[in-house]
This record gives C-alpha cells, structure tokens and sequence, in this order.
DNA sequence: CTCAGCACAGAGAGCGCTCTCTTGTCTTCT
DNA sequence: AGAAGACAAGAGAGCGCTCTCTGTGCTGAG
C-alpha cells in the first residue's frame, strides 16, 4: 500500500522514478518505452506496471535534446510578397475553405502517426525570417508549405538552408525540393472535351496569371485539347485569380466576342464573378453559354447555377505531403520528388 | 580570417561555441541571449559579434529541458462525441470558415509574441486522451479548445489534469476554467428589436438543441425581448444547428401557423434551410417573412437572399482566448475569467 | 586602513532522456 | 569441459541550455 502513488515530489514522474520502481535500470525502462527487443518479458511487463503505477509521460523536450526529432511540423501558408500593411488577422487566408482541406489531409495523415502539426503564417521578410529561424532552432522537424502567390522567396530559403520541405504546387523556377502537384494540363482537357461534348462552338476562356506555373498550364492544357477538337484559336483574358479580375475578363470577353456560347474558367471564384457578370448580361447558363471552373472551391456551390469544375484531390495531396515530408525527415539526403495527382471533371448545372 | 565560420563541426554551433569565440563563459552568452543586465556593453557587443559569426541558433530542447516552456500551445479543434467512423480527414470541421476566422485571430495574437499554435483534433475518446498525452509530455505550455458540440468531456479532461486551457464558449457544466464567450441574449435581443422594428407582428423562433447553454440564451433573449415589445409568446421548434433539422422545424413552424411574416432562426446554417423552404412554399423573403440568422457564418452569404444576421466578433474572441490562455501559463495559480463579447447586428436583405 | 557593499563574470550542477559500451549470464559447438 | 557466441541488463557519458552559487575587483563608508 506504500506504493502506487508516484515519489510525489512535486513535479511528474521520471524515468529514474519508474525505473526505481520497477527495480530495474533507465536504460531498460527506456527500451521498453521506446518498443526495443531484448528485454524480458517478465521485465517488461513490470516496467509496463511501474510506468502505469506511476502515471509516467516521457519529457518531450529531454527526448528531443538527445534524438534531435521534435515531432512535429510546420504546417506554413505563405501568403503575399508584399511588405504591405501589418495585418493582425490573417484570417482570409484561413477563411478560405481550400486550406481548410489542405490542414484536413495534412493531419488526417500525421495524426495516427502521433505528429502534429504547427501553423505558420509568412507573408513578410520578417515572418519569413521568423519560420526560418523557428526550424532552425529545432521547433519542427521541417515544413509543408502552401504558397498562395508565385513569387515567394520561402521555398529558396529553405532550400538554402538545407531544411526539410515539401510544396504544395511546382515552384515557379526549378528548385531541389519535393512537391505534390494536380495534371493542370489533363483538367483543362477535361473542361475542353465537356464543352465540346455538349456541343458549345464559341469557346473562351479566362486564364489565371500568366506567372504561375499552374495558370500558363491550364491554358496551354485547355488550347491543346481545343486544338484537337478542331478549334486552332481559343482567346484568352488573363485574370489575376480573384473575384474582380474576373468580372473585369468576361465583361470583355463578352465585348469582344458577344456570340461565345462556351467559357472554361481557370479558378472558381473568377468563374463566379463571370457567372454574375453573364447574369447581367441576361445570358442564361448553361442554355446560351455554358461555363466551367477549376479547383472545385466552395465557391463552386455557392454560384447560382452551382459551376461544373476541375476537382483537385487536396485532402490526398495535402496527406502526400505530409507523407514526403516525413520521408525527407527520416532519410536527408533524399532525392527531391514530385507527386502530381490526376483531376477529376464534376458535373453541375453551369456546363 | 581564420575565424568567421563555424567550428564547423557538422552540426549547428552552441552557447559553447559563441562562448569561445567571443572569449567568455557560456552564463555570459547566455546572459547577453536573454537580455539580463549585468553584462558589461563591451561585453555584450562582443557576445553579439560572436553569435553573428557562428550563425548560433539557441536549441529550443535544450532550453525547454530547464526552463519547461515550449514557447507553444495547442489549438484543438473539439468535434463530434460519437466514437462513430474514423474519418481520417476531419477537413469538415477546418472546412468551416468559423474555424479559419478563429485560428487567424490566435495566430494575429500569438505570432507577434513568438508562440505558435500546434492543430489538433479530438474527436474521439482516443484522440481526447492523445491531446492530454501531448500536453502533459510538455509538447505545448497549454491548449485553446474549441468544442463544436456541448457534451464534450475534453474540458472537465483539461481541468482534471491541472492543464492550462481556454475554451471557446462557455462549458454546458460549471467548470473551474476560462472562457470566452458572446452575449448571446443581446444578440438575440437585437434580432427581436429589428424584426419588430421592419414591422413584423407574428414571430416565431427556431432555436438551437437545448442542451447547448449557447440555445438556451439565444432562446430566452429573444423571448424576453419580444415580451417587452408586448409579445408574450413567441412559438419555438428546437432544431440542432444543422441544415436538414432547420428544413424541418421550418416546415413545421409553417404548419402550425401558416400567417408567420418573422422568424428567428438560432443559426446560419438553420436559416439558410429555412429560406429553402420558405422558397419552396413561395413566400417571398423578406416581403411575406423576415429571416434573421445568427454567427455572420459564411452561410449567411451564401443565402439567396443574402441573410440578414447576427455578428459574433470572432477575431477579438480568439485573440482573448490566447491572450487568457498566456496569462494562465504565465501564472497557474490565476483564477479562471470569462471574458464576453458583445455580438451585432448585420442587415443585409433577407430581413 | 579595513571591510561592507556592489557589479560583474565564471564554474558547475543539473533538466530527463537516449544510446554506446561494458558486464554478466546462459547456450551451444568443438 | 572449455571457448565462443548470443543475449539481457546496467553504467554512465553526454545532448545544449539555464541558473544558482562562488569568486573577483571595485568603490565608498567607518
């Protein structure tokens, strides 16, 4: 009965408790904590009833000293380049059901693997600094990053510094480091070959910025499958990803070609705005012209009619990013990879 | 020009390294890193110049080893009960832009102060007790809880541990623990005031699940107000915050009194079903029936038409949680506050 | 002239863990 | 029967930092 109760001491109980009660070394407890063999059974399933009798947790901070391995990673959204204006609430960013899923992936992935991610945001030279410094002093084992703009100098740096990453798109300029990213090309090709399917003739479309990797992609994607569905021009207005770029681009759109019956748009939320604008311009979608988007957002159900669009498998992605993470982590001089994941075209009322 | 690299050792420099190269005793690098006066200016500028020429980063393990701080905490997500189906992406609950608002808001707090917040989940009694687990291995100095439903043991868990934890709302069950949470009855108070206001004569309410204090408020606020503005009864279906149970209670509020021209619907995701069917049964919105939400979630945009809502100041809210939550690691023996916010009101055209 | 009193710097003891090295014991083969 | 091996458990050296304690050289009061 004098036992059962930790050394009291004040503080929790350590190995060199549980090991005082299990009449055994640090060490053995410490190899039945950490699942070694070589250790009786008889023994261990004393230390198993010492660690229990004792309510013992390992420190993570003494584990981490010793093995060089937190556990943990940093989960960073780098946002805009711009030094602009201090921000004390990044919440747009997070607003945005897309990271939403992207977290989901992430720790759905990490969670059974009993590591757990940390939130960063880096939209300034200082943020940037400070993510860098953060990992440098051991807080996270590496990062997963999820730019939201092309020119971020983040995936450089942490290249420099030889930190563990992985990003969630293809790096503007080629880079040594892992990344997941979607087949841009086949989703556009799958939005071409549904507008041609249902017969639209008059085809248009809005593209993203012509910086991102991801925006000249679809495009080039989208006009390579027009091509061979026998249409050699496709115009194009390039938008900026954002809701009033996008009411700007099919306003002229619609100037320069009024007949269009067929518009493959390069992001959701510029699909919306054109869907709004096409609203106006008492243009009935899809009967008199039809209008898909890409990414499969939020947004697309929130339009009226809800958009047809490319779907990005981002919980898969997210999970795959976390799984190369993990794998630079365990193995650093491991060969940067890429993961590129197939779209998937989803049917609404819009096209 | 010997010197200005790093002992080159391989690893990263220490206090060891600084120490030598600036020609004194690790306590004195350390003393100069974490601003103790004391230290003679000279000194201290040789310190500085030594740590800019070995590129030294202090080891957070190493700190957190003695100090038994992390400099982080956790942000749980507390979902569901139920130990039903293991969704290994709980990008549901992050999907939810109530969610993105909340995290913007403690990471707006947190970031300038150098701590970070650690995303986990807890869900199911296993998750629950690998929250605990983490804390308790001092992986994060305390946790910011965010319960999506009211018989959520997590709380009563935190308390039972002597953990330092911030929840959302306040616990259904009194509980020696901080909270922040909004005026619930003045939100409501503000819906009956401007139903009244725009002329509506027969109201009635949906409320949320009952076991909710949250509802509970919501509920009586709005009676209350309404009994002042000479209405003494005000007929209520209890719905449970979800979309399907607000299609429901609106149908029956229909049935029971087809003359309805107000209701107040305890939530956004409630109201929005609640427009459906009032659609549905051709009443115009607002013309034949007023609709006020609650949350200003991005349901409410959403909503055809745009719904007219309550605002909670969900930003601030997070950003007190970790301020309190800071407070409380800093001071453990600090007595538990409530801090409550006052909600507004968001006319946009469905009443 | 002596001795508090002070300002500053160094020595060194841990924090709790992992992991190598060593020792001890029991098999097994020649 | 003795040597070699396989295996189990302990001893102890750190990991890099903080912080108390101790030591040293001043100044100024008695």
């Amino acid at each position: 009965m004098s036992e059962g109760l930790p050394p009291s001491s004040g503080s929790s109980p350590t190995l060199e408790d549980v090991a005082r009660a299990a009449g055994v070394s640090r060490a053995t407890v410490s190899r039945v904590i950490n699942g070694i063999r070589n250790v009786d059974p008889a023994i261990q399933e004393a230390v198993r009833q010492a660690i229990a009798a004792t309510g013992y947790v390992p420190n993570q901070a003494a584990r981490s000293l010793v093995t060089r391995r937190t556990g943990s990673i940093a989960l960073v959204v780098s946002g805009a380049g711009g030094e602009t204006g201090e921000d004390p609430f990044p919440g747009q960013v997070f607003a945005d059901p897309f990271f939403g899923r992207v977290a989901g992936g992430i720790v759905g992935f990490l969670r059974p693997r009993g590591v757990h991610p940390i939130l960063m945001f880096a939209e300034t030279d200082e943020t940037r600094a400070q993510v860098l410094t953060y990992l440098r002093q051991g807080n996270a084992d590496g990062a997963v990053l999820v730019s939201t703009n092309a020119d971020d100098p983040l995936p450089r740096m942490l290249v420099d510094a030889g930190l563990p990453a992985v990003l969630f798109a293809r790096p503007p300029e080629p880079l040594p480091i892992s990344y997941v990213d979607v087949q841009h090309r086949a989703g556009a090709k799958l939005a071409a070959d549904h507008l041609v399917a249902r017969g639209c003739r008059r085809i248009a479309t809005i593209s993203g910025p012509l910086a991102v990797p991801a925006s000249q992609d679809r495009l080039a994607g989208f006009r390579d499958a027009m091509a061979v569905h026998g249409h050699p021009y496709i115009p194009c207005v390039e938008g900026r990803f954002t809701y009033p770029s996008g009411e700007a681009a099919m306003e002229r759109l619609l100037a320069e070609q009024p007949d269009l019956d067929g518009v493959f748009v390069a992001n959701d939320v510029m699909a919306q705005a054109a869907l709004m604008v096409l609203r106006h311009h008492d243009r009935r979608v899809p009967e008199d012209i039809a209008v898909v988007g890409f990414d499969d957002s939020s947004a697309a159900l929130a339009c009226r009619p809800p958009l047809t669009t490319i779907r990005h498998p981002v919980e898969d992605m997210a999970a795959e990013m976390a799984r190369l993470l993990l794998a630079h982590i365990e193995e650093p001089d491991r060969q940067p990879t890429s993961v590129i994941f197939e779209p998937s075209l989803v049917v609404r009322e819009s096209a």
